[in-house]
DNA sequence: ACCTGAACACCGTTCAAGT
DNA sequence: ACCTGAACACCGTTCAAGT
């Protein structure tokens, strides 16, 4: 049994779809493959590197194309599409939180450059992006009804902000 | 050596406090109190019990008298407060969020009731208050300017609709 | 009421050696 | 390039038995 880092990855995901993150163990997924523990090793320096990984492709499955549109509508495509990526896997939203810990930039980039756009100092688009994303991130039970408001409540402020740039 | 519940609950916030929330081990909190690891199942019937008495210990020394004032004003301080006590102690937002996953109403409740007394229907109070309190529980690395920032985004929403309460 | 001793079923990681 | 075999240093939890 030989695989390559990609294989690896595709199985990890089902392990994870199947069972959960708790059970999502270097071990439990070597024992998947039919593998040694070890040879993960391999393909990756260690377990974080892996949920990186897996992370990644999470979210590039889930990527839309970007559009030109007004910001506060490209703010709401963008949250949502996050939300609905990290909502096609088991644990996805607490997997992918606990990779955004170790890399905050490669996510927030996306929304704080929206902000950007609109006329957001500095500042703004910095928190307004950080606090938007971790809203998304950790909303991942709730209904889509209250994820709406939540997500409401934070752009009516940055509106309230935006719209008397001095 | 022979201790009671609070005592275990103590010496666990100096091993936090010392060593971090990945070195808080059952088996490492036993060898520091000189006890077997199964001693520690006579008082907690399982880790994650541990881990709640340890937050609401963080929380009760935290917890600030009521006063009466504007809702905002007593949400931005109810909000400081909660990141004061968690702030406290090595990784305490990290635990404190881990512990809030499991039981979402005890934290949220002061928050909405602030709301409702605003005059938010329950949508709003419920919606906001697990809102902000998320962002509380996801900003603890975070400098104080941001901090004040992105709650101001959040109040600036909330006071949007409630200013014209329908 | 609180603890010991001992076990069970797991972890992540390393590394020489094999193909 | 990818894997085996085997080890190291850990986990959480249970439970009969002791004081």
């Amino acid at each position: 049994m030989r695989y390559r880092r990609d294989d690896v990855v595709a199985r990890a995901i089902e392990v994870l779809d199947a069972h959960g993150l708790d059970a999502l163990s270097m071990r439990r997924l070597a024992g998947d493959l039919g593998v040694q523990p070890g040879a993960l090793y391999h393909h990756f320096t260690n377990k974080d590197e892996l949920l990186a990984a897996i992370a990644d492709e999470i979210l590039r499955r889930g990527r839309r194309p970007a559009e030109i549109m007004a910001w506060d509508a490209e703010l709401q495509l963008l949250a949502l599409g996050l939300r609905d990526a990290m909502r096609r896997h088991r644990d996805g939203a607490v997997l992918i939180a606990r990779v955004h810990r170790a890399d905050a930039e490669a996510l927030e980039r996306p929304l704080r450059s929206a902000l950007e756009r609109a006329g957001a100092d500095d500042d703004l688009a910095r928190v307004g992006a950080r606090t938007l994303l971790r809203f998304v991130l950790s909303h991942e039970d709730d209904a889509d009804a209250d994820f709406a408001l939540g997500s409401g409540l934070l752009l009516d402020g940055l509106r309230e902000r935006l719209r008397a740039p001095r």
